[in-house]
DNA sequence: TGCCATCATTGATCCCGATCAAAGACGGTC
DNA sequence: GACCGTCTTTGATCGGGATCAATGATGGCA
């Protein structure tokens, strides 16, 4: 087993340059780029560690990882005595029931922002065995920024991001826990299969507790309305982490969306959805 | 009123020259953006007209905005048989009490992101007189293109959005009405005077329905935790709008963050705040 | 000045999701 | 296999915010 196949460094800086579109730009800027990238390898349940001054651009090549905040509320409680049962003496004090609040899931080929330590507690966490690539956000524009498509590039990503989160917190905003769930089910089926309808199956990631804390919702309310959607027919599990979804359409109007009909959404100007 | 005095739209492509930092690029970047900038003026109420294929970005130069989404939601519910009371002819079908959402406010500064319509019905609404100047982002970022200082500059402005965009969903996400409430003043006071401590006085520019629909709270409840903190004697209020903070660090305790020490914001290398 | 549409405040009640509590299921390891 | 920690499910109860309803205040305008 030496060294014979790809060490996940070379395969990840190569994800990383097929992932980005150089352009016709100037031509080394890949190599440019990887050069102030440092790979890095997580496992399960580790995090990256934070960076107290410098904003981070992370590309992951493999796995899946969570970006977490750590409010900085002033909850007066919560010290865990956490038990001296000396387990893992990785798993850095995960405290547990605390105001955690998950802010997106990542998967290869995302470019995740990861701000500086003194911007707010972010935190980028492994919810899989992860190759990722980081990047002091500083450098990373210094080299891209002879590099016009690059630039752009990463513009357009973090457009996008924007506007992911701005779709987010309009979930957040106002609606049911029920929606919220078939909404979070119909994102994975997206993301995971590439689903938009029909029906799908697939592995999530993470816990219940993580998709709680990315909804704004507790983990027994997950539960329960997991439990509704089986009752309903619309979702079927199988041990802690394999869903099937029996009619993703169905579920997404469940969300509040519109049922996924062709996305070429012709409306006339301003007729009021009103499903 | 012939044209002695400064155009509102030579004024706002002027602001909009000081604004962007042109850097040592090609020196005439900011005439050839102005170029291809659209200058408009909006009256209190009005909206930007949407544009189905284009993202776009929109400077604001005087005034100040909603960014407000109108959520598909298939709310089976809720048909308001509108009272035949032929109102002003001026209210356009503003639909009331449906789940219009605030995804934030914007002032004269600001550049936000408005994407396609085709994205998610997102609009621009003025709360003010509001003169602004619009972009179409591909044209844009063409001819940025040519100057990274610019581009980049884009870039930082909308990871800080994104940024925000994170902050404000955390809030959404568990802080109870209270603290959303005293987050949401802490901020005003902090856009509209640039005050993080001691007392404050200002003028709410939005309603207590858009102060709501961007917090995910009623109406009802926001004037009722308005009269809370007024009797706690963290707010006095005048008329509708007018409202004066006797001690914002104690409010900023209220919502759930720390209270607002001298912030260390030790800035490495970055770029200036802004919006 | 008085009208009137809109906005804001206050009260009463209801309901969804949080919280408290206790089993039950999964998936490691020995 | 049996054990055990963690994750998940289910039940009972509580409370914050939504909802329903009504009154009061503001400010634009003729």
């Amino acid at each position: 087993m030496a060294s014979i196949s790809l060490s996940p460094e070379v395969a990840s800086m190569a994800a990383f340059k097929a992932a980005v579109p150089f352009g016709n730009g100037p031509q080394d800027t890949a190599e440019r780029l990887c050069a102030v990238g440092r790979f890095r390898s997580l496992e399960r349940g580790d995090e990256l560690p934070a960076d107290r001054y410098e904003d981070r651009l992370v590309f992951i090549a493999t796995g899946t990882a969570k970006l977490v905040a750590q409010s900085t509320t002033a909850s007066a409680s919560t010290r865990k005595p956490i038990k001296p049962n000396g387990s893992s003496a990785r798993s850095i004090d995960r405290d547990i029931s605390t105001n955690t609040h998950v802010l997106a899931f990542h998967f290869p080929g995302d470019i995740v922002s990861v701000l500086r330590q003194a911007d707010g507690d972010f935190r980028l966490v492994a919810l899989s065995n992860l190759d990722l690539v980081t990047f002091q956000a500083a450098q990373f524009l210094d080299v891209a920024q002879d590099n016009p498509v690059v630039l752009r590039s990463v513009l357009s990503r973090s457009l996008q991001a924007l506007h992911r989160s701005r779709t987010k917190m309009m979930q957040l905003g106002h609606k049911s826990a029920r929606q919220r769930i078939a909404d979070f089910l119909v994102g994975m089926a997206k993301r995971l299969c590439g689903c938009t309808c029909g029906e799908c199956e697939f592995s999530l990631p993470m816990t219940r507790r993580d998709i709680g804390d990315s909804l704004g919702l507790k983990i027994e309310t997950v539960s329960r309305q997991f439990s509704e959607l089986r009752e309903a027919g619309l979702v079927e599990t199988q041990g802690r982490s394999l869903v099937r979804l029996t009619d993703i359409s169905a579920l997404a109007g469940e969300a509040g969306n519109a049922p996924a009909q062709s996305p070429p959404r012709t409306r006339s100007p301003k007729i009021p959805p009103q499903t």
